[in-house]
DNA sequence: AGACACCCTGTAGTGACTAAAGAGTCAAGC
DNA sequence: GCTTGACTCTTTAGTCACTACAGGGTGTCT
């Protein structure tokens, strides 16, 4: 099948295809003589298990690791669980955080509930102070909250 | 004071503060003789103000919009909660998609609670089929679970 | 005069894509 | 065989908010 049929199968787009490809975490696939990626139905279940590890917010280099631990079958899974319990406290630490700035949030929007003019604005007001520690870990590499993906 | 001085004051690093330099969120400071950034008061205050709108996980797109009604204080400030309105929904909606995660991740986790190899591990069984569409809405600002910042 | 901490500009790297330019290929219809 | 149009190719650059250099200049103290 070609990049566009894969592409329409898995719901990932063809670019993204090619970059898992330049990222070594899907195998160069034949060509036809015109150049074109050739692929099969194993590309095709390698990719849905890398894109459900990305929509489980997983990064590449964890799901690195799993693809290791699915072409070496005969090595102990501990790692794999011990993976995901990192990755899942890593998740329970973002929610944590973004729960404590809903907080913040919500505290700074009731400081203006009127239309009055911004020199009186509650809200630029309390920005104005120094913020609060947010005390994040630093090595948590689920984002917080901005992001465009779809 | 000196770039050094104004980083350790607000806790900012110094080439952040030459990045908000660059991009028009702090203005040019003053120069001396030999070429070093002269920043005052002034200067420290808004820093503080854009760190902590940046502890609230605003992007600096928002936080330029917010430095807009605070040079023009006659303007009304139904924009501001508007933008911090829209700011407390983008983060409602991660903390739901994380938690919706969080609960994929661990039904997978029991899948495999003991150490047999992977060829049996019901994790790696687990991630091999379809993804659940995690309905993203596509233009959230707010990370989902990855990135190493301090 | 030398040592050393500090500062300067400019460039490149991060993660996981996304977009676009400019060229080539494939299959169907005529 | 030729044209059309959809598809694909490679390469490069952009996204966001920084962070980390490299290679040089400045300020202050002894």
């Amino acid at each position: 099948m070609t990049i566009g049929e894969l592409a329409r199968r898995t719901g990932c787009g063809i670019e993204t295809i090619r970059y898992y490809e330049h990222e070594g975490l899907l195998p160069k696939p034949g060509r036809t003589s015109g150049n074109f990626r050739r692929y099969g139905q194993e590309h095709a279940e390698l990719l849905s298990f890398i894109r459900h590890c990305r929509s489980l917010d997983m990064a590449l280099s964890e799901i690195r690791i799993l693809l290791r631990f699915r072409s070496a079958p005969d090595e102990n899974c501990g790692e794999i669980n011990a993976l995901l319990d990192i990755h899942i406290g890593h998740v329970e630490e973002r929610i944590a955080e973004l729960k404590s700035l809903e907080g913040q949030l919500r505290a700074l929007r009731d400081k203006c509930r009127s239309g009055r003019s911004a020199e009186h604005c509650g809200i630029l007001q309390g920005l104005g102070g120094a913020p609060d520690d947010r005390g994040a870990s630093g090595d948590n590499h689920v984002p917080r909250t901005h992001s465009t993906k779809r």
